[in-house]
DNA sequence: CACAATTATGAGCAAATATTCAGATCTTGA
DNA sequence: TCAAGATCTGAATATTTGCTCATAATTGTG
């Protein structure tokens, strides 16, 4: 067990071509030993196992197992966060339906790949003081944006933007986690409708 | 670390007053130490000395600590069943949205007293064979119930019902969860009132 | 009070697991 | 080619933690 919790930082920063290799084995590694066992039970044996390494190699990337774990939660969070940017940055829709179709569209590719290892990064990863302030700062954000969309829209007629945004992100974001991690997932595109008609006709009125 | 995580039956009855109020109080001091530290890192010792017992009585009632788990999320079921049921035997309102609001208010209070206790619960389910088995078929039940309701109300007018009952069942739920957990969390109340807004909305068409 | 049954104690065992480090192997650049 | 630095190895070590058991304390009963 981990004694110093505070160290995140990589140990030393790789020079050659094939230790760059070994950091991204580790963590594709690490992402299908989470998501298959879940945090507590994915060893870091079992990882460097899987990926093919010594467990000394591991440790010469990563200073201990957390900082795997939020070194995968923060590329998730930039990966999010920069999809959104680029979307945003563009033309949206102008009917309030078309422009949540394009954010739980987002959502859904986002956890398409791998539900599984995120549904363990949410449950698990909030453990962390620094993570959960990580998480906790991208999901604020998100509800600032869609506040100020409720808010500039014409078509909408709820009166606290401020909780039917906080409703909006948190539906969005958990129910694709759960539905798609189910052992008899829905459909993509079915849930991508349903939900898309329920946040519409939500803030409709 | 267990060795055999198929005993799940406590290993003596209590006979004596002090022995159930042993039992209690392991508990109490589980629920408190699982909810702050989580599953993993609420170790027994660390409930035991919570509880001010010494960690031999834990093991008198409880064979392992999946047992402890398992009595908590039993708990929990079991008073949601059981406050379900007694909602279902009396007569329901008949308009759908204030259908939904009793509903909503029975899984707002259901998770108000500890909502930190309840998302480890969740959580950590699906570690035990047994106990995700238990938690599925609790949510199925929900789900076949709403299903029922929504295409026996004349109000529904979604089309796909048996999707629209898994969102209504994941949605309530989880947001009830994540919302409540928060460290600045919605107000009990507007929640209620907006989730019911949103999926009468939703399911009216 | 005596005796048995019940309950409580907590040092310590055993297994699991994170992490280290001394030495081997590989890569680079001159 | 070769030395220096980078990388890799994995047996050994350090911790953690679930759990046991011999013993002590308490309670109920005649």
């Amino acid at each position: 067990m981990p004694s110093d919790q505070r160290r995140i930082q990589p140990r030393k920063q790789p020079r050659q071509v094939r230790a760059e290799l070994t950091r991204q084995r580790i963590l594709t590694a690490a992402a299908h030993v989470f998501a298959g066992h879940g945090y507590a039970a994915g060893t870091t044996n079992r990882i460097a196992e899987r990926a093919g390494i010594s467990i000394g190699s591991l440790y010469q990337y990563f200073p201990n197992k957390d900082a795997i774990l939020a070194e995968l939660l923060t590329r998730h969070l930039d990966d999010g966060t920069a999809a959104a940017a680029k979307v945003l940055t563009g033309p949206l829709p102008d009917s309030i339906e078309e422009i949540f179709r394009v954010f739980v569209r987002l959502a859904v590719e986002a956890h398409l790949d791998d539900p599984h290892l995120l549904r363990m990064l949410i449950e698990q990863a909030p453990r962390s003081e620094e993570l959960l302030e990580r998480v906790g700062r991208v999901k604020r954000t998100m509800v600032g944006h869609t506040r100020d969309l409720l808010e500039g829209h014409p078509e909408v007629r709820v009166a606290d933007t401020a909780t039917a945004a906080r409703l909006v992100i948190a539906t969005v974001e958990l129910a694709v986690h759960d539905l798609l991690a189910e052992p008899d997932p829905i459909d993509a595109r079915r849930l991508e409708d349903e939900m898309v008609a329920m946040l519409t006709r939500y803030v409709r009125g």
